[in-house]
DNA sequence: AATTTGTGTTCAAAATAATGAACATAAGTT
DNA sequence: AACTTATGTTCATTATTTTGAACACAAATT
């Protein structure tokens, strides 16, 4: 036992426990975030302790980041508050810079025979990190792409004409006026269907550290 | 002390300690993520150990879900495996892959006389960095904005129609098929002029905290 | 085949996260 | 003011994670 416990105050975590690691990249710190959303949610320490099944004293010490939650225990808090696990976690971590991302992740784009026009409207960061097109595909336009790495995203608004969107190994189907918002952390495919061109436009988020 | 320490072989941890739980939602399981992810990086328990700073022992349960992890734990995993800890969790996570918006389910604003109507597509991130939208103007239809803060952009993009942009003092007119770019950090107008239905695109990047 | 080397698993000990009860403090009530 | 109530913090104890060393096993080398 190299650490005796101190006993007067809290255990410091925050100060003891990660004392010795990189000053600059630490992990994220879910106390602050934590506690907003309990007071969003009008709950006490005592209610998300029955409500999440975990005891309020960690409560306690978690929202003041005093203590180094266990999966298990921030799985539980962000259950009982209905936050998806990866929010809560994201909103600790360094905000998304929409400068630094890597190169060879840019989506390789190809229009076969010409019938799936993609225009490129604007980028945004500056090794994109956001790219938005309009696009018009006449029947049977085909568009493929390759992932955009894991986390990327892709969001589809028809205005005219129909669509078929396969990513991974599941598929949809969009009408005139629909929007679609999926994961492009596989190949995926565009399809012009209906007789009438499809016109529409997209965004595209690219994978860095931002979470969905 | 309602459990016993099984001391002759692993905790089982995957069994024991979610076994109270609700069995349809559990706590995201990392160990094959993870342990693809040292795969994908030809990397040993004992480098992976090495790099990141934990023990190779609880990474090897880690990896067979046999331990529950500490926040920090995962996150100097996240680390040397160059991943983002959101990531990691939300693979095991069941995230929805397809976001389908029927037409009626896309928020819609449109302006006191109704001849401007915003279309809102999509919006990104925690705070609201980053939202798109498809509008439709007839003739003299009018959208006014407020600042939205300094070193916000507004990128509009129009397919059909005449559109006039007022931000600050400045002016512009966009005809079909042009695409304009502009600071928003004062109030600003669009006005739809020619006589066919002003229809187009725009990416607003909202400043809400720091520089940019 | 015997030895070494590489890789993952298990063990006992140590560190620490989680718990429930007791405590502190502030805000309302009588 | 004294008493209750509501809320968050600290304490002692228990349960678990984490660690480093020992172990098991397979693959490569001699």
């Amino acid at each position: 036992m190299q650490q005796k416990k101190d006993t007067s105050s809290s255990s410091s975590f925050a100060r003891d426990a990660f004392a010795g690691q990189n000053t600059s990249d630490r992990p994220p710190l879910v106390g602050k975030e934590i506690q907003r959303l309990r007071q969003e949610h009008q709950l006490t320490l005592d209610e998300l302790a029955s409500k999440s099944g975990v005891s309020k004293s960690i409560l306690s010490q978690i929202e003041r980041d005093h203590s180094n939650p266990t999966l298990s225990t921030i799985w539980r808090i962000s259950q009982a508050l209905k936050q998806p696990l990866v929010d809560m976690l994201s909103s600790g971590e360094e905000k998304p810079r929409f400068e630094h991302l890597k190169v060879n992740q840019t989506p390789v784009v190809s229009s076969s025979d010409g019938k799936f026009v993609l225009k490129i409207l604007g980028t945004l960061g500056t090794v994109s990190t956001l790219q938005w097109y309009e696009f018009k595909a006449e029947e049977g336009g085909i568009l493929e792409s390759e992932s955009h790495g894991s986390g990327s995203l892709e969001n589809l608004t028809l205005v005219s004409g129909k669509l078929l969107v396969i990513s991974g190994t599941e598929s949809r189907e969009l009408i005139s006026g629909e929007t679609l918002r999926f994961l492009t952390d596989s190949p995926h495919r565009l399809e012009s269907l209906g007789p009438e061109p499809a016109h529409g436009f997209m965004v595209n988020l690219l994978n860095n550290n931002e979470s969905f």
